[in-house]
DNA sequence: GCCAACGTTGGC
DNA sequence: GCCAACGTTGGC
């Protein structure tokens, strides 16, 4: 799951612990969020649009999806008009620290390795703040961390 | 349903 | 700040 570390970092999870992961407003993002996201689930924090952008922690999925309320209000840079409470057409799961690595897993040393050439993240275009990891995808990521 | 215009993302 | 790659919007 990406943020960028100036609206919300890994050490601003580790603060406070837990978070609901408001704002996703990408059909695709939110289906994976929707459709695959259980509790338990293992999630790579990753910082995106700052001066190194990488996997710089782990958080876990803490319960099943639920609306985003951020949709209903105005007041909100995440309103959503054609939202209504009886049919919300944004979710959110809660996430709860993990860890936070040492060294951010850059960009760049994703790349270089070669068992995650399928990796989503590293597609050309790829922008989804919300992408699935497999498990040898996810090992190979942690064990560099490690 | 097509497509041009526009907005956003995100690495560099 | 630039720009490529998308996604969304709205006229037709």
């Amino acid at each position: 799951m990406k943020s960028e570390p100036s609206e919300y970092s890994i050490d601003d999870l580790k603060r406070d612990t837990k978070a609901p992961w408001y704002g996703v407003r990408n059909y695709q993002a939110r289906n994976f969020m929707r459709d695959l996201m259980q509790p338990g689930d293992a999630v790579l924090f990753y910082h995106s649009s700052c001066p190194e952008p990488g996997v710089a922690g782990l958080a876990e999925v803490i319960g099943e999806p639920y609306p985003d309320s951020t949709q209903f209000d105005p007041k909100s840079p995440y309103f959503d008009p054609k939202a209504t409470k009886e049919k919300p057409c944004w979710m959110l799961v809660d996430l709860e620290f993990k860890k936070r690595f040492e060294r951010i897993i850059s960009l760049a040393a994703l790349r270089q390795e070669k068992k995650l050439q399928e990796l989503i993240i590293l597609r050309p275009g790829n922008r989804l703040s919300i992408t699935p990891v497999t498990q040898k995808e996810f090992e190979t990521i942690v064990q560099r961390a490690a």
